[in-house]
DNA sequence: CTTCATGCAAAACATTTGCAGCTGG
DNA sequence: CCAGCTGCAAATGTTTTGCATGAAG
């Protein structure tokens, strides 16, 4: 994970550069995003930012990451059985490993990928402005519980 | 695209494997997805059964499509923004191109992906069991429309 | 002060589910 | 026949929105 005194750091800059407020919710929302690791949901967002600031909206969580994204200080990633996760530490394309079982997701280094995206726009015409790759399979640890002898 | 008349006998006989029952509804709503290039989404596809047999319900289209992605028979592509496509002609992982402005989805062929998820594996330790990889850009259409002189 | 952000509750979606009645094999 | 399917409507879960109140700058 990048340092996360100075992804916040960066995340202000851009609110305050676009003459966006930094209220109290926003600061503890960014925080959580600069800082954590594990692509949290809206959800486990909310529940964190409740223990800094217990007054905080579901709503003004959605509206904050809305925000972000719009300002392309976070990435989303959507799934089609449940919530977002979002990541608040790369904002910008990269692929991620899904474990189906436990549902962790890390951040593989990968090289080779840039490779794809020239071939695949040469190949079709298309201008590429963004990408999204997710492998899903099983995670080492969940590899021991499914074959446990 | 594959044979549409292939594919609709090849999904055919895995619902008969499977024992479940072949009724209008799910004849109608099979060859929709056997034959269309588009990765239509659910509401595509309803109105388009509907035409053969305009009683089909939301529901049935749902019910049938979840039962065709379990046997394994249509991938299911989630977006963020909106509602889930299909794709009943290649229904294994693949590339897609989306443009981001007519929302068109083409099937580019690439070289080169099978060694990203060898090289994925081996650095992380994970089994991969499926991915998903897409492009979003511009078309070569719709680059023209976006600066027209 | 003024404008923008918050918090609540209601709305908006896509999708799923419960269930009575229908029908494919 | 009768297990499994359909169609309806209601429920679900996530995300968005409208609006009165509150606070940042």
């Amino acid at each position: 994970m990048a340092d996360p005194k100075a992804r916040l750091e960066q995340m202000l800059s851009k609110l305050r550069d676009h003459k966006f407020r930094i209220t109290p919710q926003r600061l503890a929302i960014l925080k959580i995003l600069a800082s954590s690791d594990g692509h949290p949901s809206v959800d486990t967002i909310f529940e964190k930012v409740k223990r800094d600031f217990p007054t905080t909206s579901l709503a003004t969580v959605y509206k904050t990451i809305a925000l972000l994204t719009e300002l392309n200080e976070v990435l989303q990633l959507g799934f089609p059985e449940g919530s977002n996760r979002y990541d608040g530490n790369k904002p910008y394309p990269h692929p991620h490993m899904i474990c189906m079982r436990c549902k962790k997701i890390v951040d593989p280094d990968l090289i080779g990928l840039e490779g794809l995206t020239d071939e695949v726009s040469r190949k079709t015409g298309y201008r590429i402005l963004a990408h999204r790759l997710d492998f899903f399979g099983l995670c080492p640890e969940c590899q021991k519980e499914e074959n446990p002898q």
